[in-house]
DNA sequence: TCTACATTTCGAGAAGTATAGAATCATATA
DNA sequence: TATATGATTCTATACTTCTCGAAATGTAGA
């Protein structure tokens, strides 16, 4: 049962996307790439927003989609980037859960500031 | 208007929360005090339990507490650490608000697993 | 095939984070 | 006041991540 193959343990998972999105520019680019929805952004265009040197931002793109929180495809010359929606659900419901072991009270305010709760 | 006082912008502040839970030893301890409740535990117990020396357990709740995660509050000798539930809420909140920027079916089903929904 | 263009990979120095022993601080009790 | 104990701060070393120019890769059109 050894392997050099990554883990797919939920901590070890919930770890990387977290360290992912702790980074200042990584963070920015994920939140725009949630608000450009399923069409996403081209890679170029994201360095460009993000005013910051296209390697710089391959790597960092590179971080969050092995991260499980970007997907990228490409067409023709142009790489399309967009938020991965599911692993965004997955973290989030990782952290929920932990959240509400033992004290069920401490959620009940969590969702009320939110418009898609429903 | 200039200050060396730490800023409160809500970006920063997540950078700085997702980087205290991005690492293995910190989210377990994070974990641990959401699931111990509002009594919380002592430092000695939690660098114990997380098999890691004293000191640096002692730099990690530091980084967590620094970040908003968690408080302490020192009894006697004693030092009770116990989860910041309303610095995890704020954190959620700014992940989630960001999500259903333009596009709110995507969270349609992002809580539908969580048993603390209501 | 040659050129242009979008993007990624490589490489190396700078910056930041992790770890844990030793020293220090705070509190309690004899 | 002296001693013991729980916890933090200091300090130094090891390790990891960040940054971005240069080089390489992939794709399209002349």
């Amino acid at each position: 049962m050894e392997s050099t193959m990554k883990e797919f343990n939920p901590q070890d998972s919930a770890v990387e996307a977290l360290g992912a999105l702790a980074h200042d520019t990584r963070l920015s680019v994920f939140r725009m790439l949630v608000k450009a929805g399923p069409d996403g952004l081209i890679a170029g265009a994201i360095a460009q927003a993000a005013n910051v040197p296209p390697s710089t931002m391959s790597h960092h793109l590179g971080i969050l989609e092995r991260a499980g929180l970007v997907e990228s495809e490409r067409e023709s010359r142009l790489i399309h980037y967009r938020a991965d929606y599911e692993g965004m659900r997955r973290l989030l419901a990782f952290l929920m859960e932990d959240c509400c072991q033992g004290v069920p009270e401490m959620c009940a305010d969590l969702f009320g500031e939110l418009d898609c709760k429903a």
